[in-house]
RNA sequence: GGGCUGGUAGCUCAAUGGUAGAGCAGCAUCCUUUUAAGUUGUUGGUUCCGGGUUCGAAUCCCGGCCAGCCCA
């Protein structure tokens, strides 16, 4: 060996793996050592009295994110699930040998202060830092600071660093927490009662899609991951859960793109003795409340538009029928034969596939040229019955159902039915299906109408979208922490030479 | 699945067929109220992978991998 070490000053894991080396040589293991915590960031800067400095005192914990070293003093930030807070470690108030430690320390490290408020002569609240241990230490670098991690891929891969340096990454699913809590508590307030219903199931109901297959290999049978909630909710209204909701997670196998992520959340609500008309008060209140108390406003700026939504005055509401009468232009639309309405839809522009059925080629025309032009919170109303077999057909037209699709920002954001409690009549709507829109039949579903379920509103929220549209984020995966992205090789990691487990652990010292 | 764009230092980005650079981070130095702190010096590269063209390739061509956007 040389005596000449090799120069890793260029490798930043290299050098941080010494320094814990050191550490734990010794007698100190940052990993064990542990702080008290008497204060979020933001509580403890809401703590400090004009005028009054070094009085009170906080106990703060987090990553340390900025580092401003003067010499004998250093200004430096620590990041907490409320954010940044500044502290100020001054050597004549700490000591040398604290000193000294604390000039080790690395950003991206974690550590726990101790000390008095104070304000800056450029007016921040800072702590005035007494004691300070590390309890963490952090191997790998942190991104750069200014422009932080921008790199898609390594940020839905490597979501924390992103949260940890991107403040608006952190600020919008933070809000998106918020946005579901609000929808739980205005739920629970009403006496929705919270339910969780299975995943895996034997039958995927209640929409129409592509399932993931698995298989359960102590009962030797094949299960689906669910597509929807709606299934098991109605059991609930059967069992005589009135009002029920779930916030689940649903599962499709098909494409990924800006809009779909193949797992994906869903809020499902049933009312008992209410229908569609009583799901459009619902929605209206709960969305319009959700911007009142999580945005602080009830006008959004539409990201893709650059419109502004305005939540506040009526939402407009319009047949379906109507929409698309107004847009081909053709007041006898629905009494056109398929190849005038094959006609009509590629003058718009559109390519059908003469293979679709005739409400398939009318509803290609509402989902590319009248959905995205659906800015305004617009309740579309009396869909096609073909378009969903599980709602009642509508009195006055019995080739439309009651139900609205509530539509905002150009996307479908919750249709919402007067549900179907007719066990024959459901039965008959399942196996009349067409095209794509065609369902699994549940047989034990059909088996719970029989037993009779009350008559109900039932809705779903697209929790993802509805995030999209309130957080102005451009992606669905911008508002899912960890989206699936198409796997990648195995993640390497240097080897290191492994730690002596026996050495590290025998005797640790008590914190500092 | 198809089209387009991209992948260069830990991160953010340059280099338009001719010596791979900068800022931040790192390392070393000065500085006891900083705000992307400042100062002086400095280390650091399988240019995503594999082929090919060329005297010479980060750059051009072919194939692959990954990502983003658009389309189906």
């Amino acid at each position: 060996m040389s005596d000449t070490p090799i120069d890793n000053s260029h490798d930043q894991h290299a050098v941080r793996r010494q320094k814990l080396a050191e550490m734990r040589a010794g007698g100190f293991d940052p990993f064990r050592a542990s702080v008290e915590q008497t204060h979020f960031s933001q509580d403890a800067i809401r703590l400090h009295v004009a005028g009054q400095d070094n009085i009170v005192t906080v106990a703060v914990a987090g990553r340390l994110v900025t580092i401003r070293d003067m010499g004998k003093s250093q200004f430096a930030k620590i990041l907490d699930q409320q954010g940044q807070i500044q502290i100020y470690v001054k050597k004549d108030v700490v000591g040398d040998e604290t000193y000294a430690m604390f000039k080790k320390i690395d950003l991206g490290d974690i550590i726990g202060v101790k000390g008095t408020l104070f304000v800056t002569k450029t007016g921040e609240v800072t702590v005035r830092v007494e004691s300070c241990t590390l309890v963490a230490k952090a191997l790998r670098p942190l991104p750069e600071k200014w422009h932080g991690l921008s790199d898609a891929e390594q940020v839905y891969r490597q979501r924390y660093l992103d949260l940890i340096v991107n403040a608006e990454s952190r600020a919008r699913l933070l809000l998106r927490s918020k946005i579901v809590s609000h929808i739980r508590r205005f739920l629970d307030a009403q006496q929705f009662i919270e339910v969780e219903t299975p995943v895996l199931q034997s039958v995927a109901g209640g929409a129409a899609a592509r399932p993931f297959q698995t298989h359960h290999n102590a009962l030797g049978v094949d299960f689906v991951l669910r597509i929807s909630l709606e299934l098991y909710l109605k059991r609930m209204l059967v069992g005589g859960f009135d009002r029920v909701y779930e916030i689940g997670r649903n599962f499709r196998n098909e494409g990924v793109s800006r809009r779909h992520n193949p797992e994906f959340t869903m809020l499902e609500v049933y009312q008992a003795y209410s229908d569609h008309r009583g799901m459009m008060t619902l929605i209206k209140d709960m969305l319009t409340s959700l911007c009142r108390d999580v945005l602080g406003t009830t006008k959004i700026k539409h990201a893709a538009s650059g419109q502004e939504i305005d939540f506040g005055g009526a939402w407009r509401e319009v047949n379906y029928k109507d929409l698309i009468r107004e847009t081909t232009g053709d007041a006898e639309w629905f009494a056109r034969s398929k190849a005038e309405k094959i006609a009509g839809a590629e003058k718009l522009g559109l390519h059908v596939d003469p293979k679709w059925e005739e409400f398939e080629i009318t509803n290609e025309i509402f989902s590319k040229k009248i959905e995205p032009t659906l800015i305004q919170p617009t309740f579309v109303m009396k869909l096609p019955k073909e378009l969903c077999p599980l709602a009642k057909i509508s009195l006055d037209d019995p080739t439309t159902i009651d139900v609205f699709e509530l539509t905002i920002g150009g996307m479908e954001v919750a249709p919402a039915y007067s549900e179907q409690n007719d066990p024959d009549v459901q039965r008959a709507m399942f196996e009349a299906q067409a095209g794509e829109e065609k369902q699994n039949i549940d047989q034990d579903f059909l088996l719970a109408l029989e037993h009779g379920m009350p008559p109900a509103g039932g809705m779903g929220v697209g929790i993802d979208r509805l995030c999209i549209l309130l957080t102005g984020a451009e992606s669905i995966r911008d508002v899912i922490l960890f989206p699936q992205l198409r796997q990648r090789g195995e993640v390497k990691i240097e080897t290191v030479a492994p730690v002596a487990l026996d050495k590290v652990f025998a005797s640790p010292k008590p914190t500092a």
